[in-house]
DNA sequence: ACCTGAACACCGTTCAAGT
DNA sequence: ACCTGAACACCGTTCAAGT
């Protein structure tokens, strides 16, 4: 016979910061940002609320970093796009739309003065322009202007929700290649 | 003899809803939105907390929406511009300021669905763009990308703090005149 | 009409204790 | 090592009561 783990542990993956992110971002996404509470995400890990501690020892602060770091820093991934402006075209759409589906962490992604997520983010992008040619300080002033773009656009796209009436896909798209003619 | 006010009214001008936003508005820029509590904005106001719903019936949810509308919506107040592109640029260098002089409403102002503060806002300068000839759709265009990246400029200033090294104000200027660039 | 005081249901977090 | 349970100081808000 085998020894039977506790009931408290039955059938319960152990606690992780991968999973209480993931869990974290699923309440978010569903409920939003004001209904992120430890004692509601220790109910969706079945776990009590103080269990999270001892894997976030800054608590609900380091869950907040750790949720802007997921959703923010993303790596600049433009396989496959054909020429330099296309990669950067490919970028921007795809950051919007990570950006848009977790519309609930973007208060925390626009204020939080944490860790490197968006400084990562910046860094790569502006890699991405200097292989297009645009030289080092043309670059800098480029990669902002396109991150400020892209997360301001992202935000009023979030502020006015699905019921305005605009195409706001197209919409974004029409800016960025105003903001690309700029950048050229 | 003048009849005496009682104690409580005392040397204290009658509760409103402009000096409830306002010292919400001091609290915030001056300990950060998350110290932004009813009864720590009570104390300030020399009241008891639950006065301030009297005034305020929706409670924390009116003030928020009150403190975006208070900063975001702004006039497009662009007198003695000369011509049309100076114009712009003037609005968006004060929006800009306006938005930092507050940066701690930056994460409302980025996700209330609310009132029609921003709304207004890029209605006026819509009709900025307008004024200059830029045709109806692409002004619509134009004004979303303006205020996107106006926004998300902040945003990222707010987000990086004094200390980065970077001179924000020049670089908010080189990438709005690359923006503007496209929409001429 | 305008404000107070006590109360309620909920927070984040600490800390000692369990296994 | 990992989690629990009780406790503490604080929230937003309701509601009856005061003036």
């Amino acid at each position: 016979m085998v020894r039977q783990p506790s009931v408290n542990a039955r059938d319960r993956a152990p606690l992780s910061t991968e999973r209480i992110i993931e869990a974290a971002l699923q309440i978010i996404d569903g409920q939003g940002l004001g209904r992120l509470t430890m004692r509601r995400l220790g109910d969706a890990l079945e776990v009590e609320a103080m269990a999270i501690y001892h894997h976030l020892p800054r608590g609900k602060e380091q869950l907040l970093d750790g949720l802007v770091a997921h959703v923010a820093a993303a790596p600049a991934d433009t396989r496959g796009a054909a020429g330099w402006r296309a990669s950067l075209r490919t970028w921007a759409r795809d950051y919007r739309e990570r950006l848009l589906e977790h519309a609930g962490v973007l208060p925390l992604v626009v204020t939080r003065r944490n860790p490197a997520a968006l400084t990562e983010t910046s860094r790569s992008l502006r890699e991405l322009l200097r292989q297009g040619g645009v030289p080092e300080e043309r670059a800098e002033v480029a990669a902002h202007t396109l991150l400020g773009y892209v997360i301001g656009h992202a935000a009023l796209e979030a502020r006015a929700g699905d019921d305005s009436g605009v195409d706001w896909e197209a919409r974004f798209a029409a800016g960025l290649d105003l903001v690309l003619a700029g950048v050229l």
